[in-house]
RNA sequence: GCCGAAGUGGCGGAACUGGUAGACGCGCUAGGUUCAGGACCUAGUGAGGGUUCCCUCGUAGGGGUUCGAGUCCCCUCUUCGGCACCA
């Protein structure tokens, strides 16, 4: 018989064994009550990594908890296979997008069965693979028709010698992050998703979220939504018949507008300023500031710049001519690219209202104090009544927003409004590795969405690549020439393709019908399995990942495939993994490679590491001694059962029936005790590093318990009882070792159809409870009474105690307070 | 700047609704075992005083509520995260 613990022969063994009897495949059984665990996808790039490997490991452990509990459990697992370093791995290393990505999916699989996780491998996706990105293209087609996928010009970072667009997060201080040339601001046609249409709904989900998710992640979304009430008014232009049309929260500080302030962007910033001997300048600023990126204008310390365009517009309330001003501070894509500028009460306005000698109002007066309108350095942004306001004179300036929002509409030169900060989501991206957009160019029928039966529009895998970044795809002309499926002229595919998030955004649907072809979803399928019970990733994914799919969610419900209106029920974010106070990163060589730990301690060492050094949403600090610590509790583990095995092996474990008492009893109460605080911990809390500190007190009671004096029967059943209770308590969280020493025991089939054990309370109460003795808040003495003793019983006992009368002697009791069962205070002030 | 989270031994972290602060683990110390080392087993381990036992202090700092505060309230400091010209 094998005596010391071998991680690798037994692991290796056991995933065999899970692998031959297929116990982790899953098929709906409604029947059975379901439960969905599903940990976010990764990127295939080449290695798993410890956040990864925590990720998985959390996973893990609910799911195996979760069968153990009896539920019919998904647990699957795929790769979000599309995206930019695929690329740049064609160009650095000559190797195909495809070979590189599948390559690395190979061996990330092997690494991810190595960690003995229990996925449903037959339900494996590649977001690459055309029978998955085909459905991409379908729902792009889905959401076309609808009007939700449409087509207009934007600005985008672009990068001249790359001659490609950037993300924001590729411009790094204004440079290419490839090149090192100078990013500008470009307009190019692109394709957008209308998240701005499920804006409400986005944001009054959130609501409906809060408890299952963390507050934390609903605020970054409700900001990102940036819901604000507020109003449109109309200000027109003098001397001409053209209106501005702004949005402000501050419809109350209306008559303090002095000045207007236009996005360079807006069209009318050329348009005003034409032959007004203002339009050179203007056409400057309008060009300088479109060479700054984003980055760089919307910078915290970025000078607030402007132009005059030569032109007034007419303050609609007080009828004075306010001058219109270009600034670079004022965006487009917020509100309607125009600002009416009330300098008095408002930071912005008024630092340019200084800077370009333009006079400040007053219109909102403090209930205290007075504000100098020549003076004043800082806006006056509070509470305040009306003043300069005609007929609204002396109203207080909350109530006044109702008031003059109303009168807007009345006299019809504006209205009440909502505006979210949201803007819809541009989903082109000018590459090869990612999805064709399903779009035809026709020179005679103009755009034209491929026939749904012509899908997928294949990636072309044969083709030649670059040595500059540029996708391929527009030279490609096998690919880009075809026949407009209208006229069947000659016409040019879309060369963009789609932004990998959109794959992200529905692959948990998928996850319940894989291989279905007659569509996306097998609605019976996707409808007995979702929502998503328990989805578990990083933080850094809170806002884009997690609003792009719960938005595609309600898409696909008003599509008619899904029945529910939010992808996730519940949602845990897990910290990140540190070594040496710093996140581990290539760069900083703090490196650790799961592989290493796999080969020195074995999976359930690393697993049982990186589940007890933290709570999960927190950050994991790691430590190579506390490995150590964790393969040192296996061991302890291993050597409790294998030191037993020959006395318990034919014992069961304790039926009650027979009274115990003495260190048997005590033993068989921690037995209990620890079964519950298991449960609390990982049902309640997902508190795994609790739950693994229970399991080793109670590990540490059996050492302690002396065998040699209690050889009888009994005694064993009730050693049995607990040392089985071990096994099975952390089987979820070290399965390899569990289920060979529940094997050794005599264990027939996996542990992981043993059910978990239950508690009594009967047998967790204790026969004698501690009572701490405060005197005056400050703690005295501790007394021993019987778990049934009443609360005078108690009090007596406490001022018999010698400590205690000797500490009182003279002083008068006021009051006595008691908390049963724990503590009895003694007040003689 | 705004919003949010956090701050507990030498270290990672416990303490769930206010009720024994420091569970569990790491590290360290001592004893046992061993030819020795390692491993293992047992015990101790917040600080200071007193050395069966007990006292004082102690959860970033300061105030408050309470019989009682790591936990609740107010102020300050530090760290981390998010947003950052959003009209």
């Amino acid at each position: 018989m094998e005596d010391r613990y071998n991680p690798h022969q037994i692991e290796e063994k056991w995933q065999r064994y899970w692998g031959e009897k297929g116990l982790f495949k899953v098929v709906e059984d409604p029947a059975k009550k379901k439960y969905y665990i599903l940990e976010m996808f990764p990127y295939p790039s080449g290695k798993i990594h410890m956040g990864h490997v925590r990720n998985y490991s959390i996973g893990d452990v609910v799911a195996r908890y979760k069968m153990m509990q009896g539920y019919n459990v998904l647990h699957p697992m795929g790769w979000d296979a599309f995206g930019l370093p695929a690329e740049n791995a064609a160009i650095g290393h000559k190797v195909h997008p495809a070979k590189w990505t599948y390559d690395n999916i190979d061996y990330m699989k092997r690494q991810l069965k190595r960690m003995g996780f229990s996925y449903d491998w037959d339900r494996e996706i590649a977001s690459c693979h055309p029978g998955y990105y085909k459905w991409n293209q379908w729902f792009f087609l889905k959401m076309y028709e609808r009007g939700l996928a449409y087509r207009k010009k934007s600005f985008v970072n672009w990068c001249e010698s790359c001659k490609t667009v950037l993300a924001n997060e590729q411009v790094e201080a204004g440079l290419c992050w490839r090149c090192g040339t100078e990013v500008r601001q470009k307009e190019l046609e692109q394709w957008f998703l209308k998240i701005t249409q499920y804006a409400e709904e986005l944001l009054k989900g959130c609501d409906e979220l809060s408890g299952g998710w963390p507050e934390k992640v609903l605020t970054m979304q409700r900001n990102w939504i940036g819901k604000s009430y507020g109003a449109e008014v109309d200000f027109p232009v003098a001397d001409s018949d053209k209106v501005i049309r702004v949005f402000t929260t501050r419809q109350d500080t209306l008559y303090g507008a002095t000045f207007m302030s236009l996005a360079p962007e807006h069209p009318f910033s050329k348009e005003l300023s034409a032959g007004t001997g203002q339009e050179k300048d203007v056409l400057d600023f309008i060009y300088r500031v479109s060479r700054e990126d984003k980055i760089e204008r919307s910078a915290e310390d970025a000078e607030k710049k402007g132009v005059f365009t030569g032109r007034y517009a007419v303050n609609p309330f007080t009828n004075d001519k306010i001058p219109i001003w270009v600034a670079n501070f004022v965006l487009m894509e917020y509100g309607t690219g125009a600002v009416m500028a009330v300098p008095a009460h408002d930071q912005r306005d008024l630092d340019f209202a200084r800077k370009y000698s333009i006079p400040v109002k007053v219109v909102i007066h403090p209930y205290d104090g007075t504000l100098d309108e020549d003076t004043m350095t800082e806006a006056y942004v509070e509470e305040g009544y009306l003043v300069n306001s005609g007929q609204f004179n002396g109203t207080n300036s909350i109530e006044a927003l109702d008031k003059i929002a109303e009168y807007l509409g009345k006299k019809g030169i504006g209205k009440r409004t909502v505006n979210y900060r949201i803007r819809d989501w541009g989903v082109s991206r000018q590459r090869y590795w990612g999805t064709p957009i399903p779009m035809v160019y026709c020179d005679e029928c103009g755009i034209v969405p491929v026939p749904y039966e012509d899908l997928p529009v294949i990636l072309p895998v044969d083709i030649e690549f670059r040595g500059d970044g540029r996708s391929p795809l527009p030279e490609t002309e096998s690919f880009l020439f075809t026949d407009c499926p209208k006229c069947n002229s000659r016409a040019r595919r879309e060369t963009d393709t789609l932004d990998t998030f959109v794959c992200s955004s529905w692959y948990f649907d998928r996850y319940t019908c894989p291989r279905y072809d007659k569509g996306p979803l097998d609605k019976e399928a996707v409808n007995y399995w979702m929502p998503v019970d328990q989805y578990i990733g990083g933080i850094e994914h809170a806002i884009l990942h997690l609003l792009y799919s719960r938005f595609f969610t309600m898409v696909l419900r008003d599509i008619g495939l899904l029945e529910m209106r939010e992808p996730y029920n519940s949602l845990l974010t897990q910290g990140m993994v540190i070594k040496d106070g710093a996140k581990m990163a290539k760069s900083k060589g703090n490196v650790v490679d799961p592989n290493d730990i796999i080969d020195k301690y074995g999976a359930d060492t690393t697993r049982l590491f990186i589940l007890f050094t933290s709570p999960p949403e927190r950050d994991l600090d790691w430590s190579d001694q506390g490995v150590e610590g964790a393969f040192r509790f296996i061991n302890r583990v291993w050597r409790m059962v294998m030191g037993n095995l020959e006395k318990i092996r034919e014992i069961p474990p304790y039926a009650s029936g027979e009274t115990i008492s003495g260190n048997l009893r005590d033993l068989r109460r921690k037995t209990h005790q620890t079964i519950k605080k298991v449960k609390e911990d990982i049902e309640d809390r997902f508190h795994f590093n609790t739950a693994i500190s229970a399991i080793m007190e109670l590990v540490n009671t059996i050492y302690q318990f002396d065998i040699e004096n209690e050889k009888e029967y009994l005694a064993l059943s009730v050693l049995r009882e607990a040392i089985e209770t071990v096994i099975i308590l952390l089987s979820p969280v070290a399965p390899h070792i569990c289920e060979e020493l529940w094997e050794k025991l005599g264990g027939r089939e996996s542990i992981i159809k043993v059910p978990l054990p239950s508690y009594s309370e009967e047998i967790i109460r204790e026969d004698t409870i501690l009572i701490v003795v405060q005197i005056n808040g400050k703690l005295r003495n501790r007394i021993s009474v019987g778990a049934s003793s009443s609360e005078d019983q108690i009090k007596k006992a406490a001022l018999n105690a010698p400590r205690v009368k000797e500490l009182l002697r003279d002083n008068e009791i006021k009051r006595t307070v008691y908390i049963p069962g724990k503590l009895l205070n003694i007040v003689t002030n």
